[in-house]
DNA sequence: CTGGTCACGGACAGCGTTGTCAGCTCGAGG
DNA sequence: CCTCGAGCTGACAACGCTGTCCGTGACCAG
């Protein structure tokens, strides 16, 4: 790391104070509450005083205070918030993206934070966001508490779940398909002649690893191919351990020759265990990834979209923002399989 | 998408007004000024007045309006600005992850917002952050003109920069090696016989695509192997149009026998379009990836580090915040090589 | 010239919180 | 008995802004 010195004019001497409405106004000539008319393009302002304050505010750099403006008017902040597990996850930071994008259409700023799949964190996230009182909550939930979100929501601050149900309030909740995408996995793997199929999933207390055992296990009833305990293995997290794991699986007296990983982490990791591997088992992954399709053997996926998830998740929002009191809803979107090779190895 | 209605009761009922902390007071029987100092911790609160007072916020679901609390104290709102590309993009989601954990240490929230590389947009944004008076402003810029800024910074709020430099103002800036990077890749491929190397880069106006470019030129010059005008294409953006560019590249009199990506985005599109191909050239990428080395051949990349940028960004913005007034610094980051087969083909 | 309307500008209060400062009670010391 | 300080509590103003409401002067019809 290189540090260089800059030459020229530094923009920041220091810390003159920020102009208030009241400046602006003394210099303009006008009252305050002119140029609160102004700056807010209420009518009722002569053009050329209007060209006067705007002088006098671009004189002064004035930039209005929201949090001032925010605590006189009560209503909207223009913000909502949004708790998730990690927006360095490539699936959550498309989760963002989308949401970021219709709040933006709806004029509202998008504050974020990431739990860590830690339950306190996110509670703290979330009531720190409702002490800014953001206008929405949109929270990927880490824990299975939420009623300490109660006395939010009965203040009219309006919650929607997405990617796992709340614990224990009733509320919006967006989720994907986790048991039929599960369930399609098994049942492509067992038609193309596999009938010894593992599943490597992320810790059982996480509904969505939770869910995706349960169509696994549907799934391999489904096929006739009988659920197998030896075959599953829930919370190997990191590589090392998936490595072993996959090992255990493939040593064992009737092999697994087909894998189903909970989640893009596990099928990374897995690839990479995998790789340099003669003996591949057949694979189909949960959550597509860039670049599956260039990998060799292609991966094969359930594919579901974080912008469609972030963007339901984001208009069942605003549609409570817009006055909608309906009964609170559970979207469920749907999963495709995408067939792209690594699932079609014949057993 | 199905949609179903629960059963049992919902949270939400309507519209209650927030409790303030007059109601707490009302309800403990004390004043107002005494649940503000048990709210903030403050000393001189009998426990037992402290414990009613703490009951009574229970009971009525308080949470202390923070608008307020910033508008009375005048100082610190709690937040910082971060103004990036496009949060969707994994490098970016990487350098927003750091920046939110950093933050979350010094007891700091993120609000971030995507300019997608639009001048007036990542105006719109910062200033309005600037509007909500966040303690401070993080930008990847994607203009030229921040004079907008001026004021703000004359303020007080600290302004760093990065990944790209601002146009017009002087400020705290974090970058990565950019010259040196495509300096090294050129000179990687030429020790591998190569000497017609081609650079695919993004539209020049980008500060990084331009560097890159320089370092390029001087990459080709120091190997001996001379700069050739036709070997460089900047601007292609999408699949097709870096597919074209590849034929042309393959196609002319003296076809290039190796590539170097500008980008991870470009990167991927070049694998997309070579995917299949029987003559591949040599590729090194600019922005390492996940998966890179899992690809066939494994991808040899200019590797930097996202984490590392929005570390050093946001340390550098706290150094400030904690009263560092020296003149603007210049931080650049190293990158290093990554050689991973893709770029040791021989010629 | 008068009375009424209209366009514009301003005084004032108050949003929910905290900093300042003053008051009150109680017990120890004189 | 009074004094004094420590410990606790509260009244009040003010942060920067906007909603309400009123005042002023211009203009026009009668």
């Amino acid at each position: 790391m290189t540090t260089l010195s800059p030459s020229g004019p530094v923009a920041g001497q220091r810390k003159v104070r920020r102009a208030t409405m009241n400046d602006v106004a003394r210099l303009a000539g006008v009252s305050i509450k002119t140029v609160s008319r102004v700056v807010n393009d209420e009518p009722g302002v002569h053009p050329s005083t209007a060209e006067r304050v705007l002088a006098a505010i671009d004189q002064l750099g004035f930039r209005r205070n929201l949090s001032a403006r925010n605590l006189r008017r009560g209503s909207s902040t223009g913000t909502i918030g949004l708790v998730l597990e990690d927006v360095g996850n490539p699936f959550y930071s498309g989760v963002t993206r989308a949401v970021e994008e219709i709040a933006r259409l709806r004029g509202r700023q998008v504050i974020s934070g990431s739990s860590d799949e830690d339950p306190g964190r996110e509670r703290e996230l979330a009531l720190e966001f409702c002490s800014r009182r953001v206008d929405g909550l949109l929270i990927v939930p880490a824990g299975l508490q939420h009623s300490y979100l109660v006395p939010e929501m009965r203040a009219g601050t309006p919650v929607v779940f997405l990617d796992r149900p709340a614990g224990d309030v009733v509320a919006d909740t967006v989720l994907v398909d986790n048991i039929g995408g599960t369930v399609e996995a098994v049942t492509h793997l067992a038609s193309h002649g596999h009938r010894r199929i593992a599943f490597l999933g992320d810790a059982p207390d996480i509904f969505t690893a939770n869910e995706r055992l349960r169509g696994y296990r549907e799934g391999c009833v489904r096929a006739g191919i009988g659920y197998h305990e030896e075959l599953v293995a829930m919370g190997p997290h990191d590589e090392s351990s998936v490595a072993t794991t996959l090992q255990r699986l493939q040593s064992i007296r009737e092999p697994a020759t087909a894998v189903v990983a909970g989640n893009n982490r596990i099928t990374v990791h897995i690839l990479r265990a995998l790789a340099g591997t003669a003996e591949r088992p057949a694979l189909v992954g949960f959550d597509d990834f860039e670049l599956a399709d260039l990998l060799s053997p292609p991966v094969t996926v359930i594919a579901h979209d974080a912008s469609a998830l972030g963007k339901a998740a984001t208009d069942l929002l605003f549609a409570r923002l817009d006055g909608d009191n309906s009964p609170p809803r559970r979207v469920v979107l749907p999963v495709r399989l995408v067939p792209r090779g690594s699932g079609e190895v014949h057993a």
